[in-house]
DNA sequence: GCCGTAGGTTACGGACCCGTAGGGTTCGTG
DNA sequence: CACGAACCCTACGGGTCCGTAACCTACGGC
């Protein structure tokens, strides 16, 4: 009796329900309203613990209806990942802009949070472990391959200042794990300003804890 | 048919069989050997990803064992972390004794690395995602709980230098994920000596990217 | 030589959960 | 107005896993 409606779940900004409380998507927006619910709930109880079930019934429908856009729950994952990881590595090359590598380090650590801010659940999501076997290699984290990504530009800097380029990946990680555990902890916190964080980061990262600045400032200009 | 007894896993170093191949162990022997067994199996699958089974059955016995010893998987869980949080909390803390503080930086990198190569399955576990319901925040890393031990430390410093004390959380996380996440991938890599990774750690936190020396080396002696 | 206790076992109950089979309803279009 | 395509549902099948109930056996002390 009476299949295929689904009762409105209530979610998203603006579902203009054709009329009465019965919606009938089109595909492509089902199909965004479930990557975005699914994003939400892999981001709060990760892969395993969140069932298509639930995915479904949050998006007031059935089952079957995930099978049909994505072949399954890991095919939803990997669609998720892949698009948050675009989304970071855009928003972080793109503000990579100056020459001057202090002017670059700010504008990264500024993207990253910045980031972490407006995608947060993303940014949880590529944190945590990944079920996914991985084809590089045995990295736990998806957030170790974002700094494979940097290696370049500190190798090329790096080249440039007579170091052994070898030490980039070295380097590159450790500067990813810096920001990336701040951020994870300034997501609870909250409590200084993403603008003065990555001042801090900046001046942790560039100047060390030997000649740290009390009162740190981004020299850089920027909208927000 | 003949129960109370299980068949030798083979696994552990030194038990020696009463006779024969049956093993009938002491309860803090067979507690002993679940710690271990949970400990890889936990590290190596995450918390979600293993199974009561395949505990009791990796050490040669039946679930019910695993049940009689700790209640359960979260339990075992909860013991091993614990354990593992003291190590790694007593290893880093005895390394402090310096007073310089860029002695004492050294000392806690090197330290952590320690940790991370005599441990690994517990560096793991620890870096992975707790499945617990945290009491104090919602740290997703048991890692992040770490780095608010470390926050004393540097508070003292950061007064000692005129430096406000409330940004002592920050530079703490700061520090500890990019010691974390470099231990981390230079798990899988492998390649540049302890010593030397702990090194440039130290030459990265102290001098920053700026006064970056090309052949760090560490001021402290020490006996590894 | 008996018996209690420590250490262990088999066998389920019940709860999920993934993925699929087979079928129903609405909308647009000719 | 008929009809096909797009959208969606109910109902399982097959499996995994946690946790427990009920029962068993060796061994040491009295």
């Amino acid at each position: 009796m009476m299949g295929g409606v689904a009762i409105d779940g209530g979610n998203s900004s603006s579902d203009k329900p054709r009329r009465g409380r019965r919606v009938r998507m089109t595909g492509a927006e089902r199909r965004q309203q479930l990557l975005d619910i699914g994003r939400a709930l892999f981001a709060e109880k990760g892969f395993e613990g969140t069932s298509v079930e639930e995915i479904a019934a949050k998006a007031g429908v059935s089952k079957p209806v995930v099978y049909e856009h994505f072949g399954g729950k890991e095919g939803l994952y990997a669609v998720v990942v892949d698009r948050e990881m675009r989304q970071l590595l855009d928003g972080v090359t793109g503000a990579l802009t100056a020459g001057h590598p202090r002017e670059l380090l700010e504008q990264a650590a500024f993207a990253l949070l910045d980031y972490i801010e407006s995608y947060t659940d993303g940014f949880r999501i590529l944190v945590r472990d990944s079920p996914v076997a991985q084809s590089t290699g045995t990295f736990a984290s998806l957030i170790s391959d974002i700094a494979t990504q940097v290696e370049d530009i500190l190798g090329l800097e790096f080249k440039a200042r007579g170091f052994d380029p070898k030490l980039a990946p070295l380097y590159a990680q450790a500067l990813v794990g810096m920001v990336a555990l701040t951020g994870q902890w300034w997501l609870d916190v909250r409590k200084p300003k993403k603008a003065e964080v990555a001042a801090h980061l900046v001046n942790l990262a560039w100047h060390g804890l030997d000649g740290l600045e009390s009162k740190p400032q981004l020299v850089g200009r920027r909208k927000s």
